[in-house]
RNA sequence: GCCUCGGUAGCUCAGUUGGUAGAGCAGCGGACUGAAAAUCCGCGUGUCGGUGGUUCAAGUCCGCCCCGAGGCA
């Protein structure tokens, strides 16, 4: 059974730090878990870790998009699987590092995507179906095709309604019904950091503003040079829509700070949410260690034991 | 010192002729299978400044006190 070692938690926590000397310790490679790091030319708003970081310890999946690809979940799978496989032959152990949910559960679950076609056609159909004739059409065909899902996701989440519509013209087949998993894939050792939401969003305010200090609005202001707009699924990440809405104009500076903040607060109790859900992950609050070493220490000790000695 | 206005949720405020209080923002909880840093669902969290009184009943009326803003001396 192959190895895989995850770090999961919220933003800001601090996972790329712990994940180097993790893998240092453990001879690891990390594999990004996030979903706007793959981005290239967005580097200060996603804190990807540094080049000088990545020269140490090899890091996978980071900067292999250009922000005007719409990269998927089930994109990132199956790169991911690959790197397991390819790190694994090198006799090193992948680790999973990041704090988005869905890529995250993804390969630890090994969830089955089916191979896709004209996904752009059908989903544009739909587009236009709700724009027509209403949200509440749409859903109503929903309910026809796979009342479960419709049932589950409401009335209002157009963005799953779509979606559900779209994977029923594409397999014939309602999406509550293929939306298997295969959770026991991977020999798999777990940790989640943790800090109290109050400590969480200190830090949360310091990296924003020193994201800020680093340039952020120089980075985002190149990359809507290049052509790069809130349509595409890269500009929508968090800082970089709010500091282009600063560009165009439409926010102030103290506003556009003050959002980026909020919603960054808002993200890291979903990502805790999310995580929460997985009883596999052993969280670690960082609070209750003296130091960085002895929690380093610690993460070793049970990842060694859940995975070394096999 | 006197006069006026104000003190209600974390913040800004609403509250009818007395019937133990409600909006926005913030916050909190949850969901999540090809956009996921996206998207969606749910929840008022309260010594109504304090204290006495009138009343069956006081955020609301009366007295005193405290705090804040302004005005007159």
């Amino acid at each position: 059974m192959l190895k895989l070692a995850a770090i999961v938690g919220p933003t800001a926590v601090g996972k790329t730090e712990l994940s180097i000397n993790l893998a240092q310790r453990l001879g690891g490679e990390i594999i990004s878990c996030d979903s706007m790091q793959v981005y290239q030319g967005m580097d200060i708003g996603t804190a990807k870790a540094s080049l000088a970081q990545r020269k140490i310890i090899a890091h996978h999946l980071i900067d292999i998009v250009e922000p005007n690809i719409n990269f998927t979940v089930a994109d990132y799978q199956k790169l991911a699987k690959q790197k397991i496989l390819s790190i694994t032959d090198r006799g090193h152990i992948p680790i999973l590092v990041g704090g988005t949910g869905l890529y995250y559960q993804s390969v630890v679950d090994n969830y089955d995507f089916f191979p896709m076609e004209s996904l752009q056609a059908v989903r544009s159909k739909w587009e236009q179906a709700c724009q027509e004739k209403g949200l509440e059409y749409i859903f109503e065909q929903l309910v026809k095709v796979d009342r479960e899902y419709a049932l589950k996701i409401g009335g209002n989440d157009k963005k799953r309604i779509i979606r559900a519509l779209e994977v029923y013209d594409l397999t014939g087949q309602p999406f509550s019904s293929i939306q298997n998993k295969n959770p026991n894939t991977y020999l798999l050792s777990a940790v989640g950091l943790y800090l109290e939401r109050a400590e969480l969003y200190i830090r949360i305010e310091q990296r924003v503003e020193g994201m800020i200090k680093e340039g952020l609005i120089e980075e985002v202001a190149g990359l809507r040079e290049r052509g790069y707009d809130l349509y595409m699924n890269s500009m929508q990440a968090l800082g970089y829509k709010q500091v282009y809405n600063y560009l165009e104009g439409l926010l102030t500076y103290e506003v556009m700070v003050n959002e980026i903040k909020k919603e960054t607060r808002n993200f890291a109790k979903r990502q805790y949410t999310w995580f929460n859900k997985d009883k596999r992950i052993k969280w670690f609050n960082i609070t209750d260690y003296a130091n960085f070493d002895i929690l380093l220490e610690k993460i070793c000790e049970l990842m060694e034991g859940q995975l070394l000695r096999v």
